[in-house]
DNA sequence: CGACTGCTTTACGTTTACGTAAAGGTTATG
DNA sequence: CATAACCTTTACGTAAACGTAAAGCAGTCG
């Protein structure tokens, strides 16, 4: 019952390419298995992928996301790695709530463009067809 | 009154290089005035680089920036273009709004990992000093 | 058997968003 | 008057994150 996927597979189901998805592996994100040449993904393979895309769209770098996975991969060692590592969260934390404030900023700036074109449209409609 | 900066000044206040802010002149973001040489900067242009420095922290592309800003610049034109202006920013929205689900899936992501590295800490605490 | 589909590696190309000199004009300051 | 401290343009360089093309192996379908 041990799901595994072919390289294809993934890239269709995520919307991203093959090359993508070989190139994160080059730059040592994912670590698939082997049948003969092809790769196999396995299903924490296929989770490591939606967190690195889902940390790509939050705006992480590759570099990010691969600090934290490095460290949560082999952190079977020292308290120290452990707390250099919850410290490496807490830094992307602080970034993601800054990001969420600024989020809902412009929001709010969109939201200030779109009441000016209604308000150009209402004059508009005054002028054109009084 | 009117409050007008040099190029230095605004690189200073928004933590950015002038040559940031001459890129984004380039690519037609920010069209601020001219005395003789020098790039003279009004609190429109003030008001505008934090807006695309917004956008860019929130993970808009200057492409996608500069489409909310042309077509917001000029759009003394016809309802077409306002009606074009007002899906585009629904555009904006939408990705906005996603990005901010996954900002929060992304801090539960985050949350778990901190989880486990408490527990792995405690049990090094049980182990190494029982 | 041949063509198709899907995988492989290798390697050069591309876009975005600037960085980094180089070479020079202008205004204030000691 | 020279020397900073600004500013200017021009132009080549760069890092990140892939795109794209070439050339080839492996199974499978008609």
């Amino acid at each position: 019952m041990a799901q595994i996927y072919s390289i294809g597979e993934l890239a269709r189901e995520f919307g991203v390419t093959t090359r993508t998805i070989r190139y994160y592996e080059a730059e040592g994100l994912i670590s698939p298995l082997r049948q003969g040449q092809r790769r196999v993904y396995r299903r924490r393979d296929h989770t490591r992928l939606r967190l690195i895309l889902r940390g790509r769209r939050v705006g992480f770098t590759l570099a990010e996301i691969r600090e934290i996975i490095d460290l949560y991969d082999a952190p079977a060692g020292e308290a120290g790695q452990l707390h250099f590592l919850i410290d490496k969260i807490a830094d992307r934390r602080t970034k993601l709530e800054r990001t969420r404030v600024e989020i809902d900023l412009s929001l709010k700036d969109l939201d200030g463009v779109t009441a000016t074109c209604r308000e150009r449209l209402a004059q508009l409609g005054r002028v054109s067809a009084p």
